[in-house]
DNA sequence: TATGAATGAGTATTCATTCAT
DNA sequence: TATGAATGAATACTCATTCAT
């Protein structure tokens, strides 16, 4: 219904608009990160921003899409960090370990923004009136496990991590990683960030590939 | 707040009125992990649970308390579980495990009601208002931390686990856990719940003690 | 999304709540007539029922759904009122005289209801977002023109008009009435209600069954 | 109000500006006639003519204004096509009816943009915020009216129409007309415009002139 | 003239909570 | 205890209108 032309579709923006655009992702960050996203009513945004209420939907559709945009892009930028602190020669059990390391630390440098991703956890919140920003939280922690579960497919066919299912594995990567980002974000840490990638690197390999001694 | 004859105030219920409130609970445990805290309205419950829409407030002093009871008593069961399962006379470590496995049972036995706790990751969604209802999930929290840390500090006086910080190795525990837990609410996994909770001992277990082999 | 405990869906009333529900379509109806559908807002007619502003939906899921009711009932009157105008015995020509005087009077009498009918010309008006309520309108408007076509074709059969589409000549009627029931409402003229009526039915009756003087 | 600079105060257009003034009249002709007044935005006026959203404001002054030339001008065209069909010479009741054929033709000719006359049936609608867009409104009306009351006055004089308020039998000829011109629009109707017209001349002639066969 | 951006008042609807019975 | 009704604060979203360029 009003299939026309209705707020914020696929408009252009001048330079300006896409300034302002970033300046209204910004704020509401902060603002979702910071008191959740139901909490963050439409105004604070706005206000944050220093603009009126009514400019968001210039830019957004909706306040779902808003935040759906804004998890897109952080989950963005992560990849790239992390595709960044792979080493391409390594091995996969090294690259497992180069991606979490990197994964912690960025995590920790944008702390703020990331707290965000929480959310990710309790999905159904935000599904439930059957909107789709589900689907982009689902996709997105597919997209890592998908890249997990090679790496570490790839590991055991080089016999550095026993056999057993690789998506098993994943979700402990996985896990683990955003539980100490989890914990950094709220204080119950205090640890060095560095200090602290290199704990979760080894807890990691640890995890895949370490022998237990006698039970 | 609430000093005189406010409703819900410590009241003695006869047995029938016992029954209702668990009848309450109940239907809220459904809604609550299947629609999120935010989704699911009072309304809600009560038609599920097959009264009207006021007598929730018989029994409960808000939404968010009834949402605390809740949480209270599942994390009663869980403790009473791990506890349960825990050999006094065994060694710390091998009590984690036991510990640890009992919690991957438990939870997925429970998983309906479980999902619940997803939302202690994301804590301010509700603490946003100055609630205290954030109190009881970061003290539930705690409390877990606190055994663990416990244990690990012992393990470590023992040799069973590697010098560190033993807060981080409780963070690692703990996060594990509710990673695999979520992912099998999630049937991202496929998977037996013993063949999980013994893959689950097993990798806290390396990650603990485990010795890497040569990097 | 929300397909269970909607507000308003088939709720059982109480006597005391019937009695209210009849309170808001009654200031509905009078301010929708006199200011408009669009122009009437919610909060105006609780206020006219003295009611808080949240009470409309216990009783209307929403403010078309309002509307849509008030239509309905006007029209279920009108039939009725029609009805008992017509003399079961009587021909079909003069039973659509009576029918079309006892309209002419009833909506003279219910005026500012009826003014609510004139929004069956611009449909559009509210159909414009897909709604259903376009759907209540154009049946209503459906209802009367079958009857009278019923009537139209029983009258030629006994030769008392003409031939000629049957649907062209119920459009006359049905257009017929309702032009001077606007016009009575909007003030532009000046009669007595059942010189109205009679004028109206000598129209009718000319209209369908009149010889023209040679042209 | 508007005392000096105000936008759209007199302009004089280029050429190609007077182009633009109606290529955004036309759109609106369109989507007012089809999705109604309120239903309109000014935004789906400029999409559909192909320019920025603030471009309206040049032409004219509000959405209102916007509206009310609009019906200006089809009522233009309109009075110019009834007085070219109705020959000076002819006899009142003839005039009559060659205004009607000619009103009902041209309705059909111009059906979208026509269906927006039928606002003027809820005048109220628009004049509900003290718009004086509603004395457009209301004046359009009574241009026909007096002319047809001018017109039965005459008649009445030659002794072709019988006695009786001429205001009743205008309201009769201007209501039935826009009945048809309404029902034709709506697709209710399945006839050939000319067959129609000659039917709506036929059944104002009676309605005016015939005689009622014996009751 | 034309554009994209900005403003802000206006409003339907939701829902926790309270109340009378 | 239990019910249905009532309250009212809160909020996302719309859209006519204005503005800077």
């Amino acid at each position: 219904m009003n299939t026309s032309t209705g707020p914020a579709e696929r408009r252009t923006h001048t330079e300006q608009g896409i300034e302002r655009k970033q300046q209204l992702l910004d704020a509401a960050a902060v603002l979702f990160s910071s008191k959740g996203y139901a909490n963050t009513r439409i105004a604070d945004i706005c206000a944050a921003a220093g603009v009126a209420k009514g400019l968001v939907y210039w830019y957004f559709p909706t306040k779902e899409e808003l935040f759906a945009e804004l998890v897109r892009s952080m989950r963005l930028q992560l990849r790239r960090a992390q595709a960044a602190a792979m080493d391409p020669e390594a091995d996969p059990l090294t690259r497992i370990r180069q991606g979490t390391e990197a994964s912690v630390v960025f995590m920790a440098e944008h702390r703020a923004y990331f707290a965000l991703l929480d959310v990710e956890r309790s999905q159904d919140e935000l599904s439930g009136r059957g909107s789709d920003v589900a689907d982009v939280l689902r996709e997105g922690s597919d997209v890592y496990a998908t890249d997990v579960v090679r790496l570490v497919r790839d590991a055991q066919q080089q016999g550095l991590v026993p056999d057993g299912d690789p998506q098993l594995y994943a979700v402990g990567v996985l896990g683990v990683v955003s539980s100490f980002s989890h914990a950094l974000r709220n204080g119950s840490l205090d640890v060095d960030v560095d200090e602290l990638a290199a704990f979760v690197g080894g807890w990691v390999m640890r995890a895949l590939a370490g022998e237990t001694v006698a039970r």
